[in-house]
DNA sequence: GCTTGACCTGGAGTGCGCTCCAGCACCTAG
DNA sequence: CTAGGTGCTGGAGCGCACTCCAGGTCAAGC
């Protein structure tokens, strides 16, 4: 597979497929005769991964850690599975975080209750919840 | 209260305070007879529910669009009610992603099962996952 | 009266994660 | 033989969300 098709499979861009070998996110390419990189299917499977740990917010240092972790071999398992489990648990965290804020989010939204779609209506005197005060008018 | 109070009872910086008022998220601050910004207390909610929206992954030109819309009154009411629905949406969406990802990423944990945390141990048959192969050595 | 410290402004700089570009090599189809 | 498409490299540029800095004003405490 030539990095074009590699990069329509991946839903990557060529330039970020480059980007990604550079700094160690996918394996140095084998090359063909014109100095072209060849990769394998297999590629792929590890891209969707780093892309789930993208997904998940981890930081491109980290991955980079990781991959590099990988390439190392069996010795290293335990500390990639600590890696992993370290952020498993920010995950975690920030979901429940997220889910903390998805509640405001929601009471924040019922509060503009009845204000249709499209449709302004004249329920003016709406106080709805109690985060907005004053307003701001420019300077 | 003054900017630097502000700041400490925030917990954002001096400068990230007088940022978000350049670009429009906070209000234009009312100045003391020294030009220096004084705030009241309700700031503070305004702040925090920032802080969710931020959380949340939403950008700042869409915040500062929904404090654009705020400064207008009630009659925007419906499009804020709006605007806060599709971000809720995207919230839901991209936490499920999460969830999703964090099956991937347990069973991935599994798989490096019983590599105690200091202890890379002798497990080096451990094949644990499919997402794992060849391996990348440099150049 | 002098120092200290908080505040001011405008603008430059930073780190991240790409993204784009010039200028060149190579292959294949017509 | 030529044109078009794909690939290559090294390096510049970009959008985001801050963060830092120089050079200045001002009020209070010693």
């Amino acid at each position: 597979m030539k990095i074009g098709d590699l990069a329509r499979r991946s839903d990557l861009s060529v330039d970020t497929i480059r980007y990604y070998e550079r700094i160690g996110l996918l394996p140095t390419a084998m090359r063909d005769g014109a100095r072209q990189r060849q990769y394998d299917v297999s590629i792929l499977a590890w891209i969707e991964f780093l892309g789930r740990l993208k997904a998940t917010g981890m930081p491109i240092r980290d991955m980079v850690r990781y991959a590099e972790l990988r390439a190392q071999g069996d010795a290293t398992a335990g500390e990639r599975r600590e890696l992993l489990a370290r952020h498993r648990a920010r995950v975690r965290a920030h979901v429940d975080d997220l889910l903390a804020c998805l509640t405001v989010l929601d009471s924040k939204i019922a509060g503009y209750a009845g204000a249709g779609s499209e449709e302004p209506s004249d329920d003016a005197d709406r106080s709805h919840d109690a985060d907005d005060e004053p307003i701001h008018r420019g300077r």
